[in-house]
DNA sequence: AACGCGTGGTT
DNA sequence: TAACCAAGCGT
């Protein structure tokens, strides 16, 4: 392979097990506090770790005990309503994690008696289980010696090394996960595959990285040369594109508001939010007549009240909230309903359209 | 391979 | 403030 080659000459000045003792004794002693750290419960790894994707770690926190206290194990989750576990991730983003865990926990207690597998092919297949997350799990919960490589890893080995990978591709992931197996613990893969990882968050930062205070820096070839900010190698993604619409929350005469849920695939997938009309070919007298048609519902609004923008990774909704109320007409709308503001809290919504529940009256 | 998929903190 | 970033995965 020519990867191998790569590492192989990567590795060759390099001083492993001095890297390893280093890494390992200061995770052992600088390592956080974190309530997935309690034990190695692979189910609770496995959660953490599935919320921690792209997100931070204090943003987890509150999630995964909240999380842990309504689903203690994988049959609790198994046995749980779909609209319940989004409900529990409600605000956290990336809904289709929770969806896909669900799945996967499901598979695991119909096909594994409940015990999440511990080698690499039956817990790959799982859903939501990629490369990261698999080597996470079978280093933190079961102490193998796979590698778990995610941004963090990636910054940290290339500043380290010298590695100049674009990791932005895909096929650079698998240059460090080869690196990692050269590198990784035998004796203690879990301390190993964190430590990097805290590392990464704690020390080896992408804007300031504190490198006086990095057990590594003996070792840190950018560190070194004075190119630690130049790495890692990242191309830059495109912008988001706008998006206008009109957010509409509609009360009928009853005092209740009329909510829809998403379609189960796609963005926000199976979560609920107010009525949204695209303004990109419309204005707001064409979008009256189009709200008819779609709804059934004849309804009347003044002017907008607020915008709220709702950024994705790749778009961003440029919402005006308008309130309006229904004078005639009758609902006609397959995932639409009205629901009593009280019945609102029962339903996932995403963070932007919760910004519109302070206009309803109560 | 490239893109779709959320949200909040930092700079 | 807009851009960047955070313990990625599915398609």
């Amino acid at each position: 392979m020519k990867n191998q080659e790569r590492v192989k000459d990567i590795l060759s000045d390099f001083n492993k097990t001095q890297f390893q003792n280093s890494l390992i004794e200061w995770f052992k002693k600088e390592q956080r506090i974190l309530p997935w750290r309690e034990n190695q419960d692979p189910y609770r790894v496995w959660v953490s770790e599935i919320m921690l994707q792209q997100t931070r770690v204090d943003t987890v926190i509150p999630y995964f005990n909240h999380f842990m206290e309504k689903f203690p194990d994988p049959k609790s989750l198994a046995e749980a309503d779909e609209q319940e576990v989004l409900k529990a991730w409600e605000g956290l983003g990336y809904y289709s994690r929770a969806r896909n865990l669900q799945t996967a926990v499901k598979e695991v207690v119909a096909d594994y008696d409940g015990v999440v597998p511990d080698n690499p092919k039956d817990l790959g297949e799982l859903k939501g289980v990629g490369p990261y997350t698999k080597g996470a799990i079978l280093s933190i919960a079961y102490d193998t010696p796979e590698p778990a490589v995610d941004g963090n890893v990636m910054r940290v080995l290339s500043r380290i090394l010298h590695v100049e990978d674009d990791i932005a591709k895909p096929s650079t992931r698998k240059v460090f996960e080869q690196l990692v197996r050269e590198l990784i613990s035998e004796e203690d893969p879990s301390s190993f595959n964190q430590g990097m990882m805290e590392l990464g968050a704690l020390i080896c930062t992408p804007k300031n990285p504190s490198c006086l205070l990095c057990p590594i820096q003996d070792q840190c070839r950018a560190f070194e040369q004075g190119i630690e900010t130049e790495l890692p190698v990242k191309t830059s993604k495109k912008k988001q594109k706008k998006v206008p619409y009109l957010l509409l929350v509609i009360e009928n005469d009853a005092g209740e508001v009329l909510i829809e849920q998403r379609p189960s695939q796609g963005l926000l997938a199976s979560l609920w939010q107010y009525p949204m009309v695209a303004l990109e070919d419309l204005d707001h007298e064409a979008a009256k007549h189009w709200f008819y048609g779609e709804y059934g519902l004849k309804i009347e609004w003044g002017e907008p009240v607020e915008q709220i923008k709702h950024v994705f990774s790749h778009l961003i909704w440029e919402m005006e909230v308008v309130i309006a109320r229904v004078v005639g007409g009758q609902l006609d709308h397959e995932r639409a309903q009205f629901v009593t503001p009280q019945e609102m809290s029962a339903y996932p919504f995403p963070v932007s359209h919760q910004k519109a529940h302070k206009y309803i009256s109560q």
